[in-house]
RNA sequence: CGGGGUGUAGUAUACCGGUAGUACGCACGAUUCGGGUUCGUGUAGACCGGGUUCGAUUCCCGGCACCCCGACCA
């Protein structure tokens, strides 16, 4: 895409009342736009990010045998009273409204209720297992305090996944089966070294979960980590039973600081035995499936790209959640040559389906290069008169700022991997 | 939800009981052209409601919004 047509902007600087550095740095290159406290809009650059971390999840949900649905964001009352979370005491985070006087509806914050409702349809035999289900679908929750950016909003994009399974071994079996999936999502999105399994509360739907937590400062959580076995103990459970469970020593244990980027539960039958959830077995017995849930939240996800990566000049973004692979800055100096053929480079590289920002616009280098430093595509492609005279173009890497020379023939075949 | 704070051009800010100045941005002109160049001209603003006062953007009250700490976070 040409950068003169991109309707967004760069900002020197932030607006005051956003703190949080994934915030400062999303608006300040054009990514997202604040609506109100805890809700952000998606622009195009934003927007492309978000796409690239669906399609990671979805590969890997795909990967694991999961089949996407797209469920409704309005939801009915009445199955939640069968499971005794409509009312406020049980789930206080509720954005509720109502059709007509005594008809009340519910804005999604997850949904167990409504996806077993139409499961009961669907799973009837011994032989209609195992089954899972995902969708990536926003998510309404009444955060009585938005904060720290994209990583907790009142509305939200998030990937939910639910299994439906006969037996807790092969509830145990999905379980891990996901969380291997979710180690290689992160690790995708560029935080796998920093990102580690953690033994958690498991809230109101089992004893304990398991929580993938990104190492960072900015992060909402406390953890005990054992380096060397690349397990975490969240705070909340760290106790000496949870330790000598784990198999794990006090005195290996590091304190730090990290952000929740996924969280997975074992729920049992706590939805299929009040929503009758049932099947029948070899036997024709009826049995109560097992469910298990699979949740990361993808506004989440990126905003802790940004916090974990970023420098001082802007956001880095990984390759595969870049929303470009390459940038493409032609340095002109008023050389209408030089524009010429930094032209025939973009249709060059896009005749390779290789997904460019070309910045053709009219200003000064410093500019340019302040600009794709913020936007933080991995790998910068700069052409002037001085590159051209040597045939060829500068490469730098985003990340570490080194840059080669590559010679107009190579670049195709050393962008391609 | 408890506590604290802040609302001034698109953004960041200044001053002030006598209705606002600067920088960035934006527009135009000149200059410059591999690190946000320089100069000129122009553009654009007091959250809402009430009170005090001759007069309120300024002081007081209420509302709303936003930020921070805490609690909460299927």
């Amino acid at each position: 895409m040409r950068q003169s047509q991109l309707f967004t902007k760069t900002r020197k600087s932030a607006p005051k009342d956003e703190v949080a550095k994934n915030a400062q740095l999303l608006i300040r290159g054009g990514f997202i736009h604040k609506e109100m406290a805890g809700v952000y809009s998606y622009l195009p650059l934003g927007l492309r990010v978000l796409k690239n971390i669906e399609n990671i999840i979805r590969e890997e949900m795909n990967g694991i045998g999961g089949q996407e649905i797209l469920m409704t964001a309005l939801q009915d009352s009445e199955i939640w009273k069968t499971t005794g979370r409509w009312s406020d005491d049980v789930v206080d985070n509720w954005f509720k409204t109502k059709l007509t006087e005594d008809s009340e509806l519910g804005l999604a914050h997850s949904h167990e209720e409504p996806l077993v409702r139409i499961m009961r349809g669907q799973v009837s035999s011994y032989r209609d297992f195992p089954r899972a289900v995902y969708q990536i679908q926003t998510k309404f929750r009444r955060e009585l305090r938005a904060k720290s950016g994209i990583l907790r909003g009142r509305e939200f994009i998030m990937k939910d996944m639910y299994s439906f399974v006969r037996t807790q071994e092969e509830l145990d079996e999905f379980h891990e089966k996901a969380a291997e999936a979710y180690m290689r999502i992160f690790a995708r999105a560029g935080l796998g070294e920093r990102t580690f399994r953690t033994f958690a509360a498991g809230g109101s739907f089992s004893k304990f979960s398991d929580e993938f937590q990104t190492l960072c400062d900015a992060g909402e959580d406390t953890l005990y980590l054992d380096r060397a076995k690349k397990l975490a103990v969240n705070r909340e459970v760290y106790t000496d039973d949870v330790l000598s469970e784990l198999r794990l020593k006090k005195s290996d244990m590091e304190e730090v600081k990290a952000i929740e980027v996924g969280n997975i539960f074992k729920l049992g039958t706590r939805f299929s035995q009040p929503l009758g959830l049932t099947y029948k077995d070899e036997n024709g017995k009826d049995r109560e499936v097992l469910m298990g849930c699979y949740g990361i939240g993808l506004g989440r996800l990126m905003g802790t790209i940004v916090e974990a990566l970023s420098d001082e000049k802007g956001i880095v973004w990984p390759k595969e959640v870049a929303p470009f692979q390459a940038h493409l800055v032609a340095i002109t100096g008023g050389n209408a040559d030089v524009a010429a053929e930094a032209d025939r480079m973009y249709e060059l590289l896009r005749e390779h389906n290789i997904e460019v920002l070309y910045d053709d616009r009219d200003i000064r280098a410093g500019e340019k290069f302040a600009d794709a430093e913020l936007i933080g595509i991995p790998v910068r492609l700069v052409i002037s008169e001085k590159t051209l005279s040597q045939g060829g173009l500068e490469v730098s890497e985003r990340s570490s700022g080194n840059a080669t020379f590559v010679s107009d023939s190579d670049i195709v075949e050393r962008l391609k991997n």
